[in-house]
RNA sequence: GGUCGAUUAGCUCAGUUUGGUUAGAGCGCUUGCUUGACAUGCAAGAGGUCACUGGUUCAAGUCCAGUAUCGACCA
């Protein structure tokens, strides 16, 4: 693969689609071939087929991706599973939608034509949030992509439900559960979003029964007075009591029912006299059961109002029927006073509609005995948790679980695989066929028709199967699953914990009897520039493929992860992006200033050159290096990714670019042979090692760059290898020479720009100090000088300080900077003085830790020595600031 | 109401796990620079009572308690 002569600007479009297509037709993201090294795998967690991508998807798969690449690198058998789920719910209000605008229900397709339409419309829109990871650079194995209602994975659903059905987890009752009133199905309780709705609360007056008087009770739901068969008080409260056992009349409907007292009644609120209608609040359901209450259910499945009520408000919607009762309550003088009052409304997480207690017979899964197995291996630490406050959270849920309503009355998911006999008993099998021969055998005859049940499963009954399903459950021979079954890590968004997390821990341990990842890794929610969730009808959400566009997939990685801290939320602004588009071009050009200067000869590894060959500033950036990549294995151990990637853009760009490069253009532009050479090699290879650090969070530059810079044998960097760590190579003498290198040319650079010394010109440098230290600056003169623009240069402990000079003061080094004619006496006094200020800052809080005898008593003693080292440093350099600020002319 | 998180420079955030240099970065701002890799750049500079109040400690941005504000989840 040829590349153009590399450009000024790095331009990653055509770079990029070059690169991720060669990869997969070289077949890198399949797993390699059976290896010693423990294979990594990770399920990606499914997008909605229909969905598209959004910046959430980002983060989460470019963190994957990151660690799928270091793994791949390390030489472990790498599985990325990708795949999609069928979003029940969302994808069915999107069809019924869209047959809404021809004038059509779902209904008066049919079943079967229906299901060619969502098929449709998968086939059309599914795909779409694929294509989009690629562009992102994810390395996932594609061929193994899967979908929930691939045929595979619907028969490890029905297997799922047979056998829990067997074994007595699932069954069927009439239960108040969380009804959808616009999608018209029932949720799970986590389906559910609770939002504070700023409403009212109506205080109604109940006529008694004996006719003397009235009882007050207060509602945030008028409507649903239509079904109430009682009202309670609470037992212990005196207003009341005397009333207790007698009966209202209920207004508007005539009916008559009983004063109830119980416990559950808060004296406190409203009237504290509460109306009970248990076929649609949970509460009043309990209370009903405890009283031996009446139910009367008075809404039909979208929420109008049914027989069961006055002819009058019959057909009705429930927020219609609301104002209609409200308004003939006031009529009829029976509406006492209305107040405002915030309280919690549930909403459904998919059609954002007000969710309706609702009875209703539905399929169940018990739960408790699961999740208290489910508990055991994140308690046990089994299975960790990114950031690991999760634990807790994820405690309390497992230890409070109910139990889960798996069925929903939708067409588009896995059909719940149980058959009716006409007496409505109940055949559950894998098939029809399986069925109907238990119903034979039930029944004693062949001739039996049986009808199956018309809902479908809970989206989520089939992705808690993923870890396993993907790999080709429930056939347990199948190498896949045998090979990459339990997966490493899991990354995902918290707020999924409930829905998914916990539940494949659950899946896993049922099925499989191994919990199925040992991490989980919790990302952050990406808000907007105003610390708002991106959202669609916010309109605050950009579309990924347009940035990846403009900043390319790259600098979209990067940029995400240096502001991404581990499981906090994002502000997401373009600035990061920026950053990462301007370093993705750092890179690039520090690249290309390295290959502008290899000969034939230097493109040879670090042990071509001989120890004693390497400049003080090769050994340097060669410590730097090593103590990286030291800091990037704890930060990788941690899951700390931010962390990787601060650690590296401080070498790449402050270490290597500002200065390395910068130092090693004096050998490289110089004449000595040898010199060059070895400045060539080190360059070369540590920018080699940096590309090796960096690919996992930037693939497609670093592979280009490379591409460019490797032997002709060697393998592309995807399946290279990772960093060399190597401790021999941290370096005390050199970090400790190079920094007072940095500190002397900032100090000179510092006071010439203030100065305003023309930037062109030389100055000279004067330097005075123990020949101790200015011994080990002496070979870096030729630095000083070149770094600082310092023409000549002289240093030893006689040197005189010259009249008109700006100073410094380096490490007890006085530096001298003639300036005749140029100085300003002045600012010159100023800018010393300033520094002294700071000094004397220093020192004094030194002197205060010192002068405590606690402290001189208790603290360690390297503490403390320490400390007494740094009085000595500041005291001298304030001296000699001081010394050279009164001897200013 | 319960639980958890956040509060550090004008803005966005690191640093808190394991208390001990002069609290860092990017953006923005000021000044200078067409420096033979890069103006998506280089150099220099300004900018911080680390939300508040107490406590522990020789020593607190860091540990503990409480308060305030914002946010998340659960009820």
């Amino acid at each position: 693969m040829s590349s153009a002569q590399p450009g000024k600007v790095y331009e990653p479009a055509q770079v990029e689609t070059r690169w991720y297509r060669a990869w997969q037709e070289r077949g890198y993201f399949q797993p390699r071939e059976s290896t010693d090294a423990q294979p990594f795998t990770i399920a990606i967690p499914p997008p909605n087929v229909t969905g598209i991508l959004h910046i959430g998807h980002v983060l989460n798969g470019t963190i994957q991706d990151i660690l799928v690449r270091r793994a791949r690198m390390q030489g472990r058998p790498t599985l990325w599973i990708p795949g999609t789920d069928h979003a029940s719910i969302a994808t069915e209000a999107k069809i019924v939608q869209k047959l809404r605008k021809q004038g059509l229900t779902k209904h008066d397709l049919g079943r079967e034509k229906y299901l060619e339409e969502a098929w449709a419309w998968t086939e059309e829109y599914g795909g779409t949030i694929i294509e989009q990871l690629k562009r992102l650079g994810c390395s996932c194995d594609w061929e193994r992509t899967r979908f929930t209602m691939d045929e595979r994975y619907y028969a490890a659903v029905i297997e799922t439900f047979v056998r829990l059905y067997d074994e007595g987890y699932i069954y069927r009752g009439e239960r108040l559960i969380n009804w959808d009133p616009e999608g018209r199905t029932a949720l799970s309780d986590e389906e559910v979003n609770h939002k504070e709705t700023q409403g009212h609360l109506w205080h109604f007056k109940y006529p008694l029964a004996g006719g003397d008087g009235h009882l007050v009770v207060a509602t945030t739901r008028p409507e649903t007075m239509l079904g109430d068969t009682a009202v309670a008080v609470h037992p212990g409260d005196d207003r009341y009591s005397k009333w207790v056992g007698q009966s209202v009349i209920l207004p508007l409907v005539g009916r008559e029912i009983p004063i109830v007292a119980d416990e559950f009644v808060d004296p406190a609120f409203g009237t504290g006299a509460v109306k009970v209608t248990p076929a649609h609040d949970a509460n009043d359901n309990l209370l009903g059961q405890r009283h031996d209450l009446e139910v009367i259910n008075i809404f039909h499945p979208d929420a109008t109002l049914n027989e069961n009520v006055p002819e009058a408000y019959r057909g009705l919607d429930r927020f219609v029927a609301r104002k209609r009762v409200v308004a003939d309550m006031e009529t009829a003088g029976l509406l006492e006073k209305v107040e405002d009052h915030v309280h919690n409304v549930g909403y459904s997480e998919r059609t954002d509609a007000m969710v309706e207690p609702y009875l209703s017979m539905q399929w169940f899964m018990r739960m408790p005995e699961l999740a208290a197995e489910a508990l055991k291996p994140v308690e046990s630490g089994e299975i960790k948790f990114y950031p690991d406050r999760w634990v807790k959270v994820y405690r309390h849920w497992m230890t409070n679980i109910r139990d889960w309503c798996i069925s929903r009355q939708l067409w588009w998911g896995h059909r719940i695989p149980v058959w009716y006999g006409p007496d409505e008993e109940i055949f559950v099998g894998r098939t029809e066929a399986e069925a109907l021969a238990k119903a034979r055998e039930h029944y004693g005859k062949d001739d039996v028709t049986l009808e199956q049940d018309p809902d479908v499963l809970d989206t989520w009954f089939s992705s808690w199967l993923w870890p396993f399903a993907t790999l080709g459950w429930p056939d347990t021979d199948k190498s896949d699953l045998a090979r990459f079954y339990p997966t490493q890590d899991l990354v995902t968004a918290p707020e999924i914990l409930f829905f998914w997390v916990a539940r494949m821990i659950m899946a896993g341990q049922k099925f499989m009897g191994k919990v199925p990842f040992t991490t989980v890794y919790f990302t952050g929610i990406v808000r907007d520039d105003q610390g708002r969730r991106m959202s669609k009808s916010l309109g605050n959400s950009p579309d990924p493929i347009d940035l990846i566009d403009r900043y390319g997939a790259d600098a979209i990685r990067t940029g995400l992860m240096l502001i991404a801290p581990q499981g906090q939320d994002i502000i997401f602004s373009e600035k990061s992006l920026e950053l990462g588009r301007n370093y993705m071009n750092k890179i690039w050009n520090a690249a290309r200033f390295v290959q502008m200067n290899l000969q034939a000869d230097s493109t040879t590894g670090l042990d071509s050159i001989a120890e004693d060959d390497l400049d003080i500033v090769d050994r340097w950036i060669l410590s730097r290096l090593q103590e990286t990549l030291e800091g990037v294995d704890v930060a990788y151990d941690k899951y700390r990714l931010n962390e990787v990637a601060r650690l590296t853009y401080e070498l790449v760009w402050a270490d290597y670019c500002d200065w390395y490069l910068e130092l090693a253009k004096a050998r490289l532009q110089g004449d000595d042979a040898d010199a060059r050479r070895s400045a060539q090699v080190v360059a070369r290879h540590v920018l080699r090692e940096m590309l090796r650090l960096l690919h996992p969070f930037a693939p497609f530059i670093t592979e280009e760059i490379w591409q460019q810079l490797k032997d002709g044998q060697e393998a592309d960097l995807m399946v290279s290898l990772p960093p060399k760590s190597d401790p021999r190579r941290i370096d005390a003498q050199a970090t400790g020479d190079v920094s007072l290198l940095q500190e002397v040319v900032s100090a000179v650079r510092s006071a010439r720009q203030e100065m305003g010394v023309p930037p062109a010109g030389e100055c000279d440098l004067l330097v005075r100090g123990e020949v101790a230290m200015t011994r080990r600056l002496d070979p870096l003169a030729g630095y000083v000088k070149r770094l600082a623009k310092v023409g000549r240069l002289e240093m030893g402990p006689a040197v005189e300080k010259p009249p008109h000079s700006a100073t410094a003061v380096v490490q007890g080094l006085e530096l001298f900077i003639p300036l005749e004619g140029i100085i300003d006496i002045d600012k010159e006094r100023k800018r010393l003085a300033k520094k002294m200020e700071e000094m004397r800052g220093r020192l004094s809080a030194v002197q205060a830790k010192l002068g405590n005898e606690n402290f001189t008593g208790r603290a360690p003693e390297e503490v403390v020595s320490g400390m007494r080292e740094k009085e000595a440093n500041y005291a001298e350099s304030l001296q000699k600031l001081q010394a050279n600020h009164e001897a200013l002319i």
